[in-house]
DNA sequence: CTGTTAGCGCCTTCAT
DNA sequence: ATGAAGGCGCTAACAG
């Protein structure tokens, strides 16, 4: 059943069919509730979504590609947050939502059916630059957390946000300061950092800049950047900080941070459990920082002190811009200092 | 720049390109790599996937349908897994995630880009029968924790495990036993639930399998039904879920159950944290169970004694089934028993 | 206000 | 192994 057939059967046209579903204005109300009708009785699903997309050239889908796998986006808080603030956008607007990832295990290619969508959100630095080279070129696309030559960024304050949490931290001045890094050697490492190890860059990598925000602060106060110790972590999930924690917590008194500065809520949160099990007391014995301000951390006693980033907000400026509805242009996006009980 | 565009600059017909694009075997090898270096060359970025949807009737799309919103949906922890385990699989076929939700803020109606994609899975009882016979009839669909008549479903043994876990905690005599539920009653509430509300059917809800399974194991052990309280929740976040264990909690200690059982892991967190910041302590003066099995749940001390469903499981069936890689069928998934230190 | 018509870009027989 | 041609279902311009 095509809208020709039911056209046909009707005794109308197929303009007017599909100015019944299209535009209402171009035909009379009577003709049009006809037909509205008389497809329902029919069963007539309304215009085929493929053949509409083909003639117009627009699909009303927004693809988000997503610099991690999947897997790791849907389980992680803030990639989730940023998505409610997209869908919450496209919804409103007849949109839907088409994910992709820049990191599948198999292929190194984007679907082809990538390229039906009207316009693009790219969240965090694709591992494969040719990746970004195929999706559409003259098509809207916009970056979250990272740069893309000549399109429009939203982002938000890393390296001052960092600066101020850790200048909270110091006013309690520390014994021992340790920093967990999320992905910041340029190649895959868990564990402690040392002098051997590159770094990614500012550009690639939000840890950097956060990093460059501890380090001022750390100076400020008189404290050497090379004297204080860096460990990495991959991905910021439990399983993948928890080995990475233990080591940490496991060295000996005189040797553990009693101030760690982590760069996302999970890490210190995973921080957190673990002090607790090894009875480790915070913020007595290990005061802890984190980054983010996801619901976990503040839903738990003791809350976690970190930095607060309005994700669903940069979710929503994306959408807005890669819907036409804001002008393109980069966004940067302020946080605030959340104080818990982790880091007082 | 089109397919025929690129035919004509090559002086091949258009049939040769599309060859050379999807039927390596029905051209020459070197006319192939010819064409494909050309068309990679010319800035080609392969054939439209709009035009090819049309033609072939395929679009290589597979839509989750949430019955949830998606900002729900997203943050929830189960069904988080579940798309997992979805996109797990459709990944490894080339095939990619729409994602349409069945409870939009604004409107009654499936965007009209739902009719392009090949299957669907039905995530949870659609709160709008009408928008399910606006999904085509004739493609795949695969529902999951719940019943579509003549279509296959996966889903698990909420009642037996339910039954299980509550014999569990029962070794253990109890004082007083709560029972807290996720969207039992038939209208919106949260809160105690009293004779006057009426209760959803088991086809509708799967709080209530899950209470019948308590139920059971509780008149086993010469517990009247009647004699329980039970409080109901509408939504599984901290934010719906708070006040309500706030007022199971701030009931006076001869009142208060001495064993609560949740019928998820967020709410039984949500109890754990609560209870922690009153200084009630788990699991002398209150024992919990939940439902699910989430990582947070596991991640922590004391650890959730609760009943663990894989969802990234669930998620994999219900893909390799819409793709027809699996027969159609209704699938039951076992769950285990996790003893944590809320109940051990 | 209604009807006719020309493609949107591609895939796939069929003939060569 | 290659080329020509029809049509997937629809919309928008135009003619009436």
């Amino acid at each position: 059943m095509t809208l020709k057939d039911l056209a046909r059967e009707l005794g109308v046209s197929t303009a007017s069919v599909s100015n019944a579903f299209n535009r209402p204005d171009q035909l009379s109300r009577e003709l049009r509730q006809h037909i509205l009708s008389e497809a329902r009785r029919m069963g007539y699903p309304g215009p085929d979504a493929r053949a509409r997309m083909l003639r117009t050239g627009r699909s009303r889908i927004i693809a988000v590609v997503l610099a991690e796998t999947l897997t790791y986006s849907l389980n992680d808080a803030v990639s989730s947050e940023l998505l409610t603030g997209v869908t919450e956008v496209l919804d409103a607007h007849g949109h839907t939502l088409l994910l992709l990832s820049g990191r599948q295990p198999g292929s190194r290619q984007m679907p082809a059916s990538s390229s039906m969508a009207d316009g693009f959100i790219v969240y965090g630095l694709m591992p494969d630059d040719h990746m970004m080279s195929e999706l559409p070129a003259h098509r809207p696309l916009v970056a979250v957390d990272f740069h893309i030559n000549g399109r429009p960024t939203v982002h938000i304050d890393n390296e001052p946000a960092s600066w101020a949490i850790t200048r909270h931290a110091l006013r309690h001045p520390p014994k021992r300061v340790g920093i967990v890094c999320l992905r910041l050697s340029a190649t895959p490492h868990n564990g402690r950092l040392t002098a051997g190890h590159d770094w990614l860059s500012a550009q690639s990598t939000i840890t950097r800049s956060r990093l460059d925000g501890c380090f001022r602060a750390l100076e400020d106060h008189g404290l050497n950047r090379d004297d204080i110790p860096l460990w990495n972590i991959e991905e910021n999930t439990h399983a993948v900080c928890a080995p990475v924690i233990e080591e940490i917590l496991n060295l000996p008194p005189d040797q553990r941070p009693d101030l760690l500065l982590c760069m996302s809520d999970r890490i210190a949160l995973t921080a957190l459990t673990l002090a607790e099990q090894r009875g480790i007391r915070v913020p007595e014995d290990l005061r802890l920082t984190g980054f983010d301000g996801i619901e976990e951390g503040q839903y738990r006693a003791p809350r976690l002190t970190t930095v607060r980033q309005d994700s669903i907000e940069k979710g929503r400026m994306a959408a807005r811009m890669v819907l036409g509805l804001d002008t393109p242009s980069d966004r940067l996006l302020n946080t605030s200092l959340l104080i818990g009980e982790t880091c007082p």
